[in-house]
DNA sequence: CGAAACTTTGAAGCTCATCAACAGAAGTGG
DNA sequence: CCACTTCTGTTGATGAGCTTCAAAGTTTCG
């Protein structure tokens, strides 16, 4: 057992499919071109094209839009474990910037080496595109948060859905995780104004649901986060594509 | 020349790959399967799985999420020429469901067709993955107006962006656009109110930009809408995939 | 140590949802 | 065929939820 079976990416990845020693081979290879990024310097931006593409090893990061009048939307949050760019590399463009939140390591990811991987361990194809088709299933509920459900329940189903993701490569539990976010990072991610986002926070954590505070979140009544949130982790646990 | 090239499929991808006999002849193979649907009955269901796919032909279906407190978010509507379930298929499941708005004709796609094109005819893979991340972008795109949008600029967004992509396939123009679609419909796609949407449609109407009835989206001041909704369509228009 | 970034709270007001009621169109069954 | 319901569109009244503005407190950091 050598130490990049705990990758955060081979870890998400072993809970879909078993991956043979060559598979694990293979990830590690993609693992080598470790680099650094300061935090708050776009990695990708905004109608750019011919970027590299990344697996995220440490730290968080998020891809957003920003709008003609200056309002940001977040599409999402990638946490270790997560693809960065990768759709932008093989379209040759992105429509979207992506930046650190926090001084974050990742692998750079050459097409070259992807595309052999694929060629190679179809089964680790399988794997990757199980990975991106839930990425894509994250922004579709992300799109239904936002048009039906109210602030309170908004931040609750963020804060559980962000637990599950980091439960996965090992990074929280039911009790909380390390967030590393600003109120104002919810608030353009949950389409909210910082002040609300406040106010809603307040509100949860004198309820006794959940406190988010110095940079943690701590869940005091999971089952009522959940019943808040209607927060169902089927569409993160979706069963495995094609050949698997 | 022969009548398959003004299919709706091959028109959207013509434009951005010039398709070569032989490709063209394979997009006609895969239109082979005609069959017709009625609206209002499921095409595909949330959690169902091995579905089938299908490219839309004729009329209008739409995708969405319902949610346990009855409410529903849609999704997407597509249009002819656009892919109906293809990752339904390949990842063996859907999470979300499909619904003809009005009786439509779609052709059934077989896995092993679909594969077959892909191996022998790399360049219509190219197209059609063009055309699942142009999808995929416009869902991104919603998600920015549901989250930063105000209602009018929500409503004038989604009839510019619906009337670029009806242009696409022969169905619209910058005058406007035959719609099926109701009042209820726009209001589960924008996050709003029906009775909102009825307003804010009245106040379009009023201030001479746009006018939605009798199932017909007309432009009285396309540029003026253009600069009320931020349309910037470029998020549709983007350049060719990898091997273009 | 001062500046910058983030959090917190209050007050005022606007956008939009909800409730209610009605009118017209379209489909349905006796 | 007409009465019936159902679906869709329209408008008014009311108020909740959220934004904006403002200001002050707290933490972080060069």
């Amino acid at each position: 057992m050598n130490a990049i079976e705990n990758s955060p990416l081979t870890r998400k990845l072993s809970v879909f499919v078993a991956l043979s020693d060559m598979e694990l081979a293979v990830l590690d290879r993609l693992h080598q071109r470790r680099r650094t990024f300061v935090q708050g310097i776009d990695l990708v931006h905004q109608g750019q094209s011919d970027q590299a593409a990344y697996v995220l090893a440490e730290g968080w990061v998020c891809s957003y839009k920003i709008q003609r009048d200056g309002s940001r939307q977040i599409v999402d949050f990638q946490i270790p474990g997560d693809f960065l760019g990768l759709r932008s590399v093989l379209l040759h463009t992105s429509d979207h910037s992506i930046v650190p939140i926090v001084e974050i390591e990742a692998a750079e990811i050459l097409v070259s080496d992807l595309l052999d991987a694929f060629a190679h361990t179809p089964r680790l194809a399988t794997a990757i595109l199980w990975a991106a088709s839930r990425d894509e299933a994250m922004v579709v509920e992300h799109l239904v948060g936002l048009g039906q459900r109210d602030a309170e329940a908004r931040v609750a189903h963020f804060f559980l859905e962000l637990a599950a993701r980091l439960a996965l490569v090992g990074l929280g539990s039911k009790a909380g995780f390390e967030c590393p976010l600003t109120q104002y990072h919810l608030a353009d991610s949950l389409g909210l104004s910082a002040v609300h986002v406040n106010r809603v926070l307040r509100r949860l954590r004198e309820e006794g649901l959940v406190t988010f505070r110095d940079g943690r979140v701590s869940f005091e009544n999971y089952d009522g986060l959940v019943t808040l949130a209607e927060f169902d982790p089927e569409y993160l646990n979706h069963t495995g594509p094609l050949l698997s």
